[in-house]
DNA sequence: CTGTTAGCGCCTTCAA
DNA sequence: TTGAAGGCGCTAACAG
């Protein structure tokens, strides 16, 4: 019941009775052809019969590259980022390397000890969304050694390439539906101010408003989390706050929104009939909540694999410069704003 | 703009004038005690200073140790994956150990891939999450050079340490519930018949039923993911298959289950009206979603710690044997079968 | 208390 | 076409 020992090239030399360096050339495929051809099969046969595996860590030791790449996600439980995974995921496979990810669980602490664990893992660059502005320094000090692509989240004083969707174009988009629904009276749920997509959508959201005249309705705070749990919170301290109730609300993503409608039923106001209430990420969880929730929907999908890109880009081209990138959004009407009901 | 190199144990030893080991000696907390006090503080100030960050993968390759324990993991679209997730994140976390999540996309070639993958980065363990039946042979294989966990899902023909679900006592209380209802046409929307807990799931299911006299209603096939595309299809094909319509749905999980209401919808058949459905897993979009669904919830969290727990007595403990735990169910009844509106 | 040596598994010169 | 040697960064054993 012993562990078995690894399989390394020695022991596939020993057994052919050549050195590791033959077997290192007959295994990499670069290097086959320097090698005679039926030592080759035989020592492939020998590697197969014996279950080698290259050990990629003593092969980054002396590469330097570790064909790895670390992806920071901030809330696995937020259904939004697994299309952008699965972008990046994808992408990089198709060049041979692998996405490892880690979760912070939208704590900032906790990023650091991600980041820094990844450094320490030699990974060949870091993806991260889930920045937040007071990770800067930390994130410089990663970008010194490898490629660090900011995806979804970038704090906006970076000089880091940048993958991010356009949400003042977001934010913009929910006011204007809002507006043109015949709303004053708007309510406000923010995401964390501290990372720069609620920021942005706020700006968007907000500038609007403005030149409507009309200012939104917004609690004390914003949400330390973008969840469930935040977005019932903020909605009952609008409610209770003594300003006249919201005709409509905006929350910064679909968790939030879902939690500012289980307060708003609960305080006995029904959606769409007394309320209107607007998301954003559009995840499925949208189109199937009671009601179904209007909500800005974005290219994820493309998000990753552009990010992939990005990182792939930087690792093979020190020093190459790649502009920010955002992609637009759009913004499907359902149940909860006037829309159909869907399904 | 050149990228800056790593600095290394060597870079601080030439600063501070001493050698190599000392300075290692020095930054491992187990071993400074053998070190000069003031030699110690100098050597930290200075790694500080320069920023040091030890190179796990080169302390790995000399220990044949690596801290980071691989997770495996199905479908992160799918929100009862995140609070396992968390579990085992936590677990590890608090025993200075980290875990690199890796996506099988539920897809079987790729499975074998992320394993080959963390294998040779060189994890202390493996935690899947994601193992279908025909992955035996490379689970076996893994498990000769590491601990390897089967959560969640685990072959039934495995001798792999287990930590699961009940999901046999699952489709009883299902079963059961239908049945206290007085229904009698039951349609049964299976989830992929070579990953256990679909299979489990079915056994309690199709058994309790068989023991009223009652036989479920099937579609031709089973799903090949349980996603709600896939619960979509087979509700459609049951409904499009000549037998009478079922009073009730018990579709495999919460996913599946969406997808069943969607094509009962389509088909003009209400819910909860006209029909009963049941989901599993309890996640988030249950509670939410129109109706409200009724589901089956587990112990998540504790699964993922527990699952942690088990990885790390094995790592410690080569040769361990650990029984096969598993979790038991509860069922949530709300308004898809009949319990109050939620919210 | 500190330095020397060796080696984890791999690949890449340099020689032969 | 193959072998020998060196070293990536680190730590453990052995001296001193």
């Amino acid at each position: 019941m012993d562990r078995l020992r690894k399989v390394t090239l020695r022991d596939i030399a020993e057994r052919a009775g050549v050195h590791v360096s033959t077997v290192s050339r007959a295994l990499d495929p670069s290097t086959t052809h320097r090698v005679n051809a039926q030592t080759v099969n035989y020592i492939r046969g020998l590697a197969d019969e014996l279950g080698y595996r290259p050990d990629v860590v003593a092969r980054g030791l002396r590469e330097g590259r570790t064909a790895t790449i670390g992806v920071v996600v901030a809330d696995l439980g937020n259904p939004f980022i697994a299309p952008i995974l699965r972008g990046i995921e994808n992408n990089l496979e198709s060049r041979g390397s692998m996405a490892i990810i880690a979760e912070t669980q939208d704590d900032r602490q906790r990023f650091n000890r991600v980041m820094d664990h990844l450094l320490s893992r030699q990974v060949d660059a870091i993806i991260t969304t889930a920045a937040r502005d007071d990770h800067v320094p930390l994130l410089n000090i990663a970008a010194d050694r490898i490629p660090v692509v900011l995806a979804v989240r970038g704090p906006a004083d970076s000089q880091l390439p940048r993958v991010t969707f356009d949400d003042v174009e977001g934010g913009r988009l929910v006011a204007e539906h809002l507006l043109d629904l015949g709303h004053r009276r708007i309510g406000h749920v923010r995401g964390p101010g501290d990372a720069s997509p609620f920021v942005d959508r706020a700006v968007g959201f907000s500038r609007s408003l403005g030149r409507a005249g009309v200012n939104p309705i917004e609690g004390p705070e914003a949400a330390r989390r973008p969840t469930i749990d935040e977005g019932d919170r903020l909605m009952k301290s609008i409610l209770s706050s003594g300003s006249e109730s919201p005709s409509a609300v905006f929350a910064h993503n679909d968790l939030l929104a879902l939690g500012a409608l289980r307060a708003l039923g609960a305080a006995g106001i029904q959606c769409p009939d007394s309320v209107h209430v607007v998301g954003y990420d559009d995840t499925p969880i949208a189109a199937f909540s009671q009601p179904a929730l209007t909500s800005v929907r974005h290219p994820s999908y493309e998000l990753g694999r552009m990010a992939a890109d990005y990182a792939i880009t930087l690792i093979e081209n020190v020093g190459h410069v790649l502009q920010p990138l955002a992609f637009p959004p759009t913004l499907v009407v359902r149940e909860s704003s006037g829309g159909p009901p869907e399904r």
